[in-house]
DNA sequence: TCAGGATCTGACGGTGTGTCAGATACCTTA
DNA sequence: TAAGGTATCTGACACACCGTCAGATCCTGA
Protein backbone atom coordinates (compact mmCIF):
# COMPACT_ATOMS: atom_id res chain seq x y z
CA UNK A 1 0.00 0.00 0.00
CA UNK A 2 3.33 2.51 -0.06
CA UNK A 3 3.25 3.87 -3.59
CA UNK A 4 0.42 3.36 -5.86
CA UNK A 5 0.36 6.92 -7.37
CA UNK A 6 3.25 6.98 -10.03
CA UNK A 7 3.28 3.86 -10.68
CA UNK A 8 0.09 3.46 -12.97
CA UNK A 9 0.54 6.21 -15.32
CA UNK A 10 0.61 3.32 -18.38
CA UNK A 11 0.11 0.52 -16.00
CA UNK A 12 -3.15 -0.85 -17.75
CA UNK A 13 -0.91 -1.73 -20.85
CA UNK A 14 0.69 -3.86 -18.57
CA UNK A 15 -1.02 -7.25 -18.34
CA UNK A 16 -0.72 -8.76 -14.67
CA UNK A 17 -2.95 -11.46 -15.26
CA UNK A 18 -2.36 -14.59 -13.70
CA UNK A 19 -1.63 -17.64 -16.29
CA UNK A 20 -5.39 -19.06 -16.21
CA UNK A 21 -6.65 -15.15 -17.37
CA UNK A 22 -7.73 -14.08 -14.17
CA UNK A 23 -6.72 -10.44 -12.46
CA UNK A 24 -4.89 -11.08 -9.47
CA UNK A 25 -5.96 -9.15 -6.62
CA UNK A 26 -3.88 -7.70 -3.93
CA UNK A 27 -2.60 -10.53 -2.30
CA UNK A 28 -1.96 -11.94 -5.76
CA UNK A 29 0.02 -8.80 -6.91
CA UNK A 30 2.47 -8.95 -3.89
CA UNK A 31 3.27 -12.29 -4.23
CA UNK A 32 4.07 -11.96 -8.31
CA UNK A 33 6.17 -8.64 -7.15
CA UNK A 34 7.70 -10.54 -4.58
CA UNK A 35 8.54 -13.00 -7.36
CA UNK A 36 9.69 -10.24 -9.81
CA UNK A 37 12.17 -8.93 -7.18
CA UNK A 38 13.67 -12.53 -6.42
CA UNK A 39 13.82 -13.20 -10.20
CA UNK A 40 16.13 -9.73 -10.15
CA UNK A 41 17.99 -10.38 -7.31
CA UNK A 42 18.47 -14.23 -8.88
CA UNK A 43 19.60 -12.93 -12.43
CA UNK A 44 22.15 -10.66 -10.22
CA UNK A 45 23.79 -13.21 -8.20
CA UNK A 46 23.87 -16.64 -10.47
CA UNK A 47 24.55 -16.81 -14.40
CA UNK A 48 21.21 -16.61 -17.11
CA UNK A 49 21.85 -20.45 -17.44
CA UNK A 50 21.21 -21.22 -14.22
CA UNK A 51 18.76 -19.41 -12.98
CA UNK A 52 15.98 -21.74 -11.98
CA UNK A 53 12.15 -21.18 -11.00
CA UNK A 54 12.88 -23.60 -8.19
CA UNK A 55 15.46 -21.23 -6.50
CA UNK A 56 13.42 -18.33 -7.36
CA UNK A 57 10.19 -19.62 -5.40
CA UNK A 58 12.20 -20.77 -2.89
CA UNK A 59 13.53 -17.52 -2.21
CA UNK A 60 10.09 -15.62 -2.59
CA UNK A 61 9.22 -18.28 0.11
CA UNK A 62 6.91 -19.84 -2.35
CA UNK A 63 6.55 -22.99 -4.21
CA UNK A 64 7.30 -23.20 -7.86
CA UNK A 65 3.42 -23.88 -8.96
CA UNK A 66 2.67 -20.43 -7.46
CA UNK A 67 5.54 -19.28 -9.66
CA UNK A 68 3.50 -20.56 -12.88
CA UNK A 69 0.64 -19.30 -11.26
CA UNK A 70 1.65 -15.87 -12.75
CA UNK A 71 4.50 -16.22 -15.21
CA UNK A 72 4.73 -18.93 -17.99
CA UNK A 73 8.50 -19.31 -17.70
CA UNK A 74 11.43 -17.30 -16.26
CA UNK A 75 11.57 -15.58 -19.21
CA UNK A 76 8.48 -13.97 -19.11
CA UNK A 77 9.25 -12.59 -15.84
CA UNK A 78 12.51 -11.50 -16.81
CA UNK A 79 10.11 -10.02 -19.93
CA UNK A 80 8.47 -7.48 -17.04
CA UNK A 81 11.45 -6.32 -15.30
CA UNK A 82 13.10 -5.92 -18.51
CA UNK A 83 9.46 -3.91 -19.50
CA UNK A 84 9.96 -1.62 -16.51
CA UNK A 85 13.58 -1.18 -17.15
CA UNK A 86 13.01 0.22 -20.09
CA UNK A 87 9.91 3.01 -18.73
CA UNK A 88 12.67 3.77 -16.06
CA UNK A 89 14.85 4.87 -18.91
CA UNK A 90 13.22 7.44 -20.94
CA UNK A 91 14.55 10.07 -19.07
CA UNK A 92 18.04 9.31 -21.28
CA UNK A 93 15.90 10.60 -24.33
CA UNK A 94 14.96 13.96 -22.29
CA UNK A 95 18.93 14.61 -22.14
CA UNK A 96 19.06 14.71 -25.70
CA UNK A 97 16.16 16.94 -26.55
CA UNK A 98 16.29 19.34 -23.01
CA UNK A 99 19.86 19.97 -23.94
CA UNK A 100 22.14 22.28 -26.12
CA UNK A 101 23.40 21.11 -29.33
CA UNK A 102 25.29 24.38 -30.01
CA UNK A 103 28.49 25.09 -30.51
CA UNK A 104 31.04 24.28 -26.80
CA UNK A 105 27.38 22.91 -25.26
CA UNK A 106 27.30 19.75 -27.42
CA UNK A 107 30.34 18.49 -25.68
CA UNK A 108 28.91 18.70 -22.40
CA UNK A 109 25.23 17.65 -23.19
CA UNK A 110 26.99 14.41 -25.10
CA UNK A 111 28.84 14.28 -21.36
CA UNK A 112 25.52 14.08 -19.93
CA UNK A 113 24.08 11.34 -21.96
CA UNK A 114 27.12 9.45 -21.53
CA UNK A 115 27.04 9.59 -17.86
CA UNK A 116 23.18 8.39 -18.17
CA UNK A 117 24.00 5.76 -19.87
CA UNK A 118 26.52 4.84 -18.04
CA UNK A 119 24.78 5.32 -14.47
CA UNK A 120 21.81 3.45 -16.02
CA UNK A 121 23.32 0.17 -17.40
CA UNK A 122 25.44 0.29 -14.22
CA UNK A 123 22.01 -0.47 -12.46
CA UNK A 124 20.40 -2.56 -14.66
CA UNK A 125 23.28 -4.67 -15.58
CA UNK A 126 22.07 -7.90 -15.32
CA UNK A 127 18.54 -7.23 -17.14
CA UNK A 128 19.97 -5.69 -20.20
CA UNK A 129 22.05 -8.19 -20.91
CA UNK A 130 19.66 -10.53 -20.92
CA UNK A 131 17.77 -8.34 -22.91
CA UNK A 132 20.67 -7.83 -25.69
CA UNK A 133 20.97 -12.00 -25.58
CA UNK A 134 17.54 -12.56 -26.15
CA UNK A 135 17.10 -9.97 -28.90
CA UNK A 136 20.36 -11.77 -30.56
CA UNK A 137 18.70 -15.39 -30.46
CA UNK A 138 16.02 -13.55 -32.56
CA UNK A 139 13.31 -13.32 -29.33
CA UNK A 140 10.76 -10.82 -30.93
CA UNK A 141 9.22 -9.75 -27.09
CA UNK A 142 12.64 -8.50 -26.01
CA UNK A 143 13.21 -7.44 -29.11
CA UNK A 144 10.65 -4.90 -29.02
CA UNK A 145 11.60 -3.91 -25.62
CA UNK A 146 15.08 -2.97 -26.55
CA UNK A 147 13.17 -0.93 -29.80
CA UNK A 148 11.17 0.64 -27.10
CA UNK A 149 14.45 1.44 -25.10
CA UNK A 150 16.73 2.62 -27.69
CA UNK A 151 14.32 3.70 -30.95
CA UNK A 152 13.77 6.97 -28.85
CA UNK A 153 17.19 7.78 -28.06
CA UNK A 154 18.17 7.04 -31.62
CA UNK A 155 15.54 9.31 -33.03
CA UNK A 156 16.62 12.27 -30.58
CA UNK A 157 20.37 11.98 -31.74
CA UNK A 158 19.01 11.65 -35.13
CA UNK A 159 17.53 15.14 -35.30
CA UNK A 160 20.47 16.38 -33.91
CA UNK A 161 22.28 14.73 -36.80
CA UNK A 162 19.66 16.09 -39.21
CA UNK A 163 20.01 19.50 -38.33
CA UNK A 164 23.53 19.55 -38.42
CA UNK A 165 23.49 17.77 -41.98
CA UNK A 166 21.17 20.74 -43.13
CA UNK A 167 23.64 22.88 -41.93
CA UNK A 168 26.35 21.44 -43.77
CA UNK A 169 28.14 20.04 -41.22
CA UNK A 170 27.93 16.77 -41.55
CA UNK A 171 28.17 14.95 -45.20
CA UNK A 172 24.63 14.65 -47.02
CA UNK A 173 25.46 11.30 -47.46
CA UNK A 174 25.64 10.08 -43.96
CA UNK A 175 22.10 9.43 -42.90
CA UNK A 176 21.00 10.78 -39.30
CA UNK A 177 19.64 7.28 -37.93
CA UNK A 178 22.55 5.26 -38.94
CA UNK A 179 24.78 8.08 -37.99
CA UNK A 180 22.80 8.36 -34.05
CA UNK A 181 22.08 4.59 -34.14
CA UNK A 182 26.54 3.32 -34.25
CA UNK A 183 26.93 6.09 -31.14
CA UNK A 184 23.89 4.40 -29.31
CA UNK A 185 25.36 0.91 -30.43
CA UNK A 186 29.20 2.43 -28.56
CA UNK A 187 27.43 3.92 -25.47
CA UNK A 188 25.44 0.96 -25.20
CA UNK A 189 28.74 -1.88 -25.69
CA UNK A 190 31.20 0.48 -23.71
CA UNK A 191 28.68 1.06 -20.71
CA UNK A 192 28.22 -2.62 -20.51
CA UNK A 193 31.75 -3.82 -20.31
CA UNK A 194 33.31 -0.46 -18.37
CA UNK A 195 34.32 -3.27 -15.61
CA UNK A 196 36.07 -5.28 -18.45
CA UNK A 197 37.98 -2.03 -19.73
CA UNK A 198 38.56 -0.68 -16.17
CA UNK A 199 40.23 -4.93 -15.50
CA UNK A 200 42.36 -4.56 -18.35
CA UNK A 201 43.63 -1.08 -17.72
CA UNK A 202 41.48 1.08 -19.09
CA UNK A 203 40.15 4.22 -17.08
CA UNK A 204 36.26 4.82 -17.29
CA UNK A 205 37.41 8.53 -17.05
CA UNK A 206 38.97 7.97 -20.42
CA UNK A 207 36.46 6.44 -21.80
CA UNK A 208 33.85 9.11 -20.65
CA UNK A 209 36.23 11.50 -23.02
CA UNK A 210 36.14 9.28 -25.48
CA UNK A 211 32.67 8.69 -26.04
CA UNK A 212 31.32 11.79 -25.38
CA UNK A 213 33.59 13.79 -28.37
CA UNK A 214 32.66 10.91 -30.22
CA UNK A 215 28.71 11.40 -29.79
CA UNK A 216 29.41 15.37 -30.07
CA UNK A 217 31.43 15.43 -33.08
CA UNK A 218 28.84 12.13 -34.78
CA UNK A 219 26.10 14.52 -34.44
CA UNK A 220 27.03 17.94 -35.20
CA UNK A 221 29.90 17.16 -37.11
CA UNK A 222 32.31 20.04 -35.56
CA UNK A 223 34.63 18.64 -33.24
CA UNK A 224 34.49 19.20 -29.59
CA UNK A 225 37.03 22.11 -28.05
CA UNK A 226 40.15 20.26 -26.51
CA UNK B 1 42.19 -10.47 -48.30
CA UNK B 2 42.77 -14.56 -47.93
CA UNK B 3 44.95 -14.34 -44.43
CA UNK B 4 46.30 -18.06 -43.96
CA UNK B 5 49.16 -16.99 -42.58
CA UNK B 6 48.94 -17.40 -38.94
CA UNK B 7 46.05 -19.62 -38.47
CA UNK B 8 48.05 -22.43 -36.92
CA UNK B 9 51.05 -21.35 -34.63
CA UNK B 10 49.59 -22.11 -31.22
CA UNK B 11 47.83 -24.97 -32.25
CA UNK B 12 49.28 -27.02 -29.66
CA UNK B 13 48.33 -25.16 -26.43
CA UNK B 14 45.12 -26.22 -26.83
CA UNK B 15 44.12 -29.02 -24.27
CA UNK B 16 41.60 -31.93 -26.33
CA UNK B 17 42.35 -34.01 -23.21
CA UNK B 18 39.62 -36.19 -21.74
CA UNK B 19 37.87 -35.40 -18.50
CA UNK B 20 39.96 -38.08 -17.02
CA UNK B 21 43.21 -36.08 -18.08
CA UNK B 22 44.11 -38.88 -20.82
CA UNK B 23 44.85 -37.69 -24.39
CA UNK B 24 42.29 -38.97 -26.96
CA UNK B 25 43.21 -40.60 -30.24
CA UNK B 26 42.08 -40.73 -33.63
CA UNK B 27 38.59 -41.91 -33.31
CA UNK B 28 38.54 -40.01 -29.87
CA UNK B 29 39.43 -36.43 -31.60
CA UNK B 30 36.81 -37.56 -34.12
CA UNK B 31 34.22 -38.19 -31.76
CA UNK B 32 35.21 -35.22 -29.96
CA UNK B 33 35.41 -33.04 -32.98
CA UNK B 34 31.73 -34.23 -33.67
CA UNK B 35 30.36 -33.24 -30.86
CA UNK B 36 31.70 -29.67 -31.12
CA UNK B 37 29.90 -29.29 -34.71
CA UNK B 38 26.58 -30.06 -33.67
CA UNK B 39 27.55 -28.34 -30.09
CA UNK B 40 27.97 -25.23 -32.78
CA UNK B 41 24.71 -26.00 -34.46
CA UNK B 42 22.62 -26.63 -31.50
CA UNK B 43 23.75 -22.83 -30.69
CA UNK B 44 22.81 -21.37 -33.73
CA UNK B 45 19.13 -23.67 -34.15
CA UNK B 46 18.14 -22.76 -30.48
CA UNK B 47 19.01 -20.55 -27.66
CA UNK B 48 21.58 -20.48 -25.30
CA UNK B 49 19.61 -21.48 -22.38
CA UNK B 50 17.99 -24.61 -24.27
CA UNK B 51 21.12 -26.03 -25.36
CA UNK B 52 20.78 -29.50 -23.59
CA UNK B 53 23.96 -32.03 -23.62
CA UNK B 54 21.33 -34.85 -24.45
CA UNK B 55 19.90 -32.91 -28.25
CA UNK B 56 24.16 -32.20 -28.99
CA UNK B 57 24.79 -36.34 -28.14
CA UNK B 58 21.41 -37.32 -29.78
CA UNK B 59 22.74 -35.34 -32.91
CA UNK B 60 25.86 -36.77 -32.84
CA UNK B 61 24.48 -40.17 -32.74
CA UNK B 62 26.17 -40.69 -29.32
CA UNK B 63 25.48 -40.26 -25.54
CA UNK B 64 25.35 -38.16 -23.11
CA UNK B 65 27.34 -39.96 -21.15
CA UNK B 66 30.07 -39.50 -24.11
CA UNK B 67 29.91 -36.35 -24.20
CA UNK B 68 30.70 -35.92 -20.75
CA UNK B 69 33.87 -37.74 -21.42
CA UNK B 70 35.12 -34.93 -23.59
CA UNK B 71 33.68 -31.54 -21.62
CA UNK B 72 32.42 -30.59 -18.50
CA UNK B 73 29.15 -29.01 -19.18
CA UNK B 74 28.17 -27.24 -22.46
CA UNK B 75 30.18 -24.21 -21.43
CA UNK B 76 33.24 -26.22 -21.82
CA UNK B 77 32.43 -27.11 -25.56
CA UNK B 78 31.35 -23.54 -26.34
CA UNK B 79 34.61 -22.42 -24.53
CA UNK B 80 36.51 -24.69 -27.20
CA UNK B 81 34.83 -23.08 -30.09
CA UNK B 82 35.36 -19.81 -29.03
CA UNK B 83 38.61 -20.26 -28.78
CA UNK B 84 39.21 -21.79 -32.00
CA UNK B 85 37.02 -18.33 -33.36
CA UNK B 86 39.55 -16.11 -31.62
CA UNK B 87 42.17 -17.85 -33.77
CA UNK B 88 40.59 -17.26 -37.03
CA UNK B 89 39.75 -13.64 -35.72
CA UNK B 90 43.66 -12.48 -35.62
CA UNK B 91 43.66 -11.17 -39.44
CA UNK B 92 40.88 -8.45 -38.76
CA UNK B 93 44.07 -7.00 -36.57
CA UNK B 94 46.15 -7.48 -40.31
CA UNK B 95 43.72 -4.95 -41.38
CA UNK B 96 44.43 -2.51 -39.34
CA UNK B 97 48.57 -2.84 -39.10
CA UNK B 98 48.56 -3.66 -42.86
CA UNK B 99 46.50 -0.50 -43.91
CA UNK B 100 47.58 2.77 -44.32
CA UNK B 101 46.20 5.82 -42.27
CA UNK B 102 47.43 8.17 -43.80
CA UNK B 103 45.12 11.03 -45.74
CA UNK B 104 42.18 9.45 -47.63
CA UNK B 105 43.34 6.30 -47.36
CA UNK B 106 42.54 6.04 -43.66
CA UNK B 107 38.95 6.21 -44.21
CA UNK B 108 39.52 3.14 -47.13
CA UNK B 109 41.43 1.27 -44.63
CA UNK B 110 38.97 1.71 -41.64
CA UNK B 111 35.91 0.81 -44.77
CA UNK B 112 37.85 -2.54 -44.80
CA UNK B 113 37.57 -2.90 -40.96
CA UNK B 114 34.16 -2.30 -40.93
CA UNK B 115 33.48 -5.14 -43.59
CA UNK B 116 35.60 -7.63 -41.42
CA UNK B 117 33.87 -6.76 -38.59
CA UNK B 118 30.22 -7.16 -40.43
CA UNK B 119 31.67 -10.48 -42.06
CA UNK B 120 33.19 -12.24 -39.03
CA UNK B 121 29.84 -11.28 -36.93
CA UNK B 122 28.21 -12.67 -39.56
CA UNK B 123 30.13 -15.87 -38.87
CA UNK B 124 30.32 -16.82 -35.76
CA UNK B 125 27.47 -14.59 -34.62
CA UNK B 126 25.88 -17.79 -32.08
CA UNK B 127 29.33 -17.94 -30.38
CA UNK B 128 29.94 -14.49 -30.13
CA UNK B 129 26.74 -13.84 -28.19
CA UNK B 130 27.58 -16.54 -25.85
CA UNK B 131 30.90 -14.85 -24.88
CA UNK B 132 29.45 -11.42 -24.46
CA UNK B 133 26.47 -12.80 -22.04
CA UNK B 134 29.57 -15.22 -20.06
CA UNK B 135 32.17 -12.00 -20.22
CA UNK B 136 29.49 -10.13 -18.52
CA UNK B 137 28.33 -12.86 -16.20
CA UNK B 138 32.05 -12.61 -14.76
CA UNK B 139 33.10 -16.15 -16.31
CA UNK B 140 36.81 -15.36 -16.46
CA UNK B 141 37.52 -17.87 -19.36
CA UNK B 142 35.56 -16.26 -21.56
CA UNK B 143 36.32 -12.90 -21.00
CA UNK B 144 40.23 -14.31 -21.52
CA UNK B 145 39.08 -15.25 -24.85
CA UNK B 146 37.01 -11.80 -25.40
CA UNK B 147 40.55 -10.31 -24.51
CA UNK B 148 42.44 -12.20 -27.02
CA UNK B 149 40.27 -11.37 -29.74
CA UNK B 150 39.81 -7.95 -29.17
CA UNK B 151 42.84 -6.71 -27.52
CA UNK B 152 45.27 -7.08 -30.17
CA UNK B 153 42.54 -5.11 -32.60
CA UNK B 154 42.39 -2.06 -29.53
CA UNK B 155 46.34 -1.78 -29.11
CA UNK B 156 46.68 -1.63 -33.47
CA UNK B 157 43.89 0.95 -33.76
CA UNK B 158 45.04 2.85 -30.23
CA UNK B 159 48.73 2.83 -32.04
CA UNK B 160 47.54 4.67 -34.94
CA UNK B 161 45.18 7.09 -32.49
CA UNK B 162 49.45 7.45 -30.68
CA UNK B 163 50.81 8.66 -33.66
CA UNK B 164 47.68 11.10 -34.56
CA UNK B 165 48.20 12.34 -31.25
CA UNK B 166 51.86 12.96 -31.59
CA UNK B 167 50.93 14.49 -34.51
CA UNK B 168 48.92 17.19 -32.87
CA UNK B 169 46.22 16.05 -34.63
CA UNK B 170 44.00 14.56 -31.86
CA UNK B 171 43.91 16.12 -28.13
CA UNK B 172 46.63 15.48 -25.64
CA UNK B 173 44.12 14.37 -23.38
CA UNK B 174 42.72 11.88 -25.43
CA UNK B 175 44.00 8.81 -23.77
CA UNK B 176 44.77 6.08 -27.39
CA UNK B 177 43.54 2.63 -25.62
CA UNK B 178 40.52 4.31 -24.38
CA UNK B 179 39.35 5.90 -27.97
CA UNK B 180 40.65 2.59 -29.71
CA UNK B 181 38.35 0.44 -27.41
CA UNK B 182 34.96 2.22 -27.75
CA UNK B 183 35.18 2.02 -31.29
CA UNK B 184 35.59 -1.36 -30.96
CA UNK B 185 32.52 -1.71 -29.17
CA UNK B 186 30.96 0.04 -31.70
CA UNK B 187 31.95 -2.00 -34.35
CA UNK B 188 31.25 -5.36 -31.87
CA UNK B 189 28.25 -3.84 -30.93
CA UNK B 190 26.70 -2.57 -34.50
CA UNK B 191 27.90 -5.69 -36.07
CA UNK B 192 26.06 -7.80 -33.81
CA UNK B 193 22.78 -6.18 -34.08
CA UNK B 194 23.13 -5.46 -38.24
CA UNK B 195 19.84 -7.49 -38.30
CA UNK B 196 17.85 -5.49 -35.91
CA UNK B 197 18.76 -2.28 -37.38
CA UNK B 198 17.94 -3.76 -40.88
CA UNK B 199 14.35 -5.00 -39.67
CA UNK B 200 14.60 -1.53 -38.33
CA UNK B 201 14.84 0.44 -41.50
CA UNK B 202 18.28 1.35 -41.24
CA UNK B 203 20.19 -0.37 -44.72
CA UNK B 204 23.56 -1.92 -43.32
CA UNK B 205 25.42 0.27 -45.76
CA UNK B 206 24.20 3.57 -44.19
CA UNK B 207 25.85 1.46 -40.69
CA UNK B 208 28.81 0.75 -43.08
CA UNK B 209 30.00 4.33 -44.24
CA UNK B 210 28.55 6.15 -40.53
CA UNK B 211 31.28 3.33 -38.89
CA UNK B 212 34.26 3.88 -40.82
CA UNK B 213 33.56 7.70 -40.99
CA UNK B 214 33.85 7.39 -37.03
CA UNK B 215 36.38 4.85 -36.58
CA UNK B 216 38.62 6.93 -39.46
CA UNK B 217 38.30 10.24 -37.26
CA UNK B 218 38.24 8.63 -34.01
CA UNK B 219 41.91 7.32 -34.77
CA UNK B 220 43.62 10.68 -36.97
CA UNK B 221 41.44 13.05 -35.99
CA UNK B 222 41.26 14.18 -40.04
CA UNK B 223 37.55 14.29 -41.12
CA UNK B 224 37.36 11.84 -43.85
CA UNK B 225 36.48 13.27 -47.22
CA UNK B 226 32.74 13.46 -48.26
C1' DT C 1 -20.07 -16.28 11.29
C1' DC C 2 -19.92 -18.29 6.89
C1' DA C 3 -20.11 -18.85 1.76
C1' DG C 4 -17.51 -18.40 -2.13
C1' DG C 5 -13.88 -16.80 -4.67
C1' DA C 6 -8.75 -15.99 -4.59
C1' DT C 7 -4.51 -17.97 -3.72
C1' DC C 8 -1.40 -21.51 -2.68
C1' DT C 9 0.79 -26.10 -2.77
C1' DG C 10 1.67 -31.30 -2.54
C1' DA C 11 2.16 -34.64 -5.56
C1' DC C 12 3.34 -36.52 -9.89
C1' DG C 13 4.91 -37.85 -14.65
C1' DG C 14 8.25 -36.23 -17.66
C1' DT C 15 12.88 -34.61 -19.10
C1' DG C 16 17.74 -33.43 -18.40
C1' DT C 17 22.17 -34.02 -15.52
C1' DG C 18 26.35 -36.17 -14.32
C1' DT C 19 28.71 -40.58 -12.84
C1' DC C 20 29.67 -45.02 -12.58
C1' DA C 21 30.99 -49.88 -13.91
C1' DG C 22 30.93 -52.79 -17.40
C1' DA C 23 30.51 -53.65 -22.50
C1' DT C 24 32.37 -52.95 -26.99
C1' DA C 25 35.53 -51.50 -30.66
C1' DC C 26 40.10 -51.05 -32.10
C1' DC C 27 44.94 -51.94 -32.50
C1' DT C 28 48.84 -54.14 -31.53
C1' DT C 29 52.06 -58.04 -31.26
C1' DA C 30 53.39 -62.49 -31.51
C1' DT D 1 45.17 -64.13 -37.38
C1' DA D 2 44.00 -64.56 -32.80
C1' DA D 3 44.86 -63.15 -28.09
C1' DG D 4 45.33 -59.43 -25.11
C1' DG D 5 45.41 -54.83 -23.84
C1' DT D 6 43.86 -50.28 -24.27
C1' DA D 7 40.81 -46.72 -25.97
C1' DT D 8 36.19 -45.64 -26.36
C1' DC D 9 31.45 -45.99 -25.63
C1' DT D 10 27.07 -46.68 -23.14
C1' DG D 11 23.19 -48.52 -20.06
C1' DA D 12 21.73 -47.70 -15.81
C1' DC D 13 21.04 -44.93 -12.00
C1' DA D 14 20.32 -41.23 -8.45
C1' DC D 15 19.37 -36.84 -8.45
C1' DA D 16 17.42 -32.14 -9.86
C1' DC D 17 14.23 -29.29 -12.26
C1' DC D 18 10.02 -28.70 -15.06
C1' DG D 19 5.17 -27.78 -15.59
C1' DT D 20 0.35 -29.28 -14.33
C1' DC D 21 -3.56 -30.34 -11.65
C1' DA D 22 -6.75 -31.23 -8.01
C1' DG D 23 -7.60 -30.12 -3.81
C1' DA D 24 -6.29 -27.49 0.52
C1' DT D 25 -5.99 -23.05 2.61
C1' DC D 26 -6.72 -18.21 3.08
C1' DC D 27 -9.31 -14.06 2.75
C1' DT D 28 -13.26 -11.00 2.28
C1' DG D 29 -17.88 -9.25 2.07
C1' DA D 30 -22.38 -9.64 3.74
Amino acid sequence: MTEVTALHPADDDEDPRAVDGRVPGRRGLATRQRLLDCTDEMLTATSYRDVKVIDIARDAGTSPATFYQYFADVEAAILVLAEEMARQGEYLTAIITDGSWRGASAYDTSLALVDAFLAFWDEHRPVLRVMDLATEEGDGRFQRIRVRLLNDITTALAEVAREARSAGALPKAIDPMAQAGILVAMLAHTAAHVYGFEFWGIRTAQLRASMARQVSWGVTGIAPPE
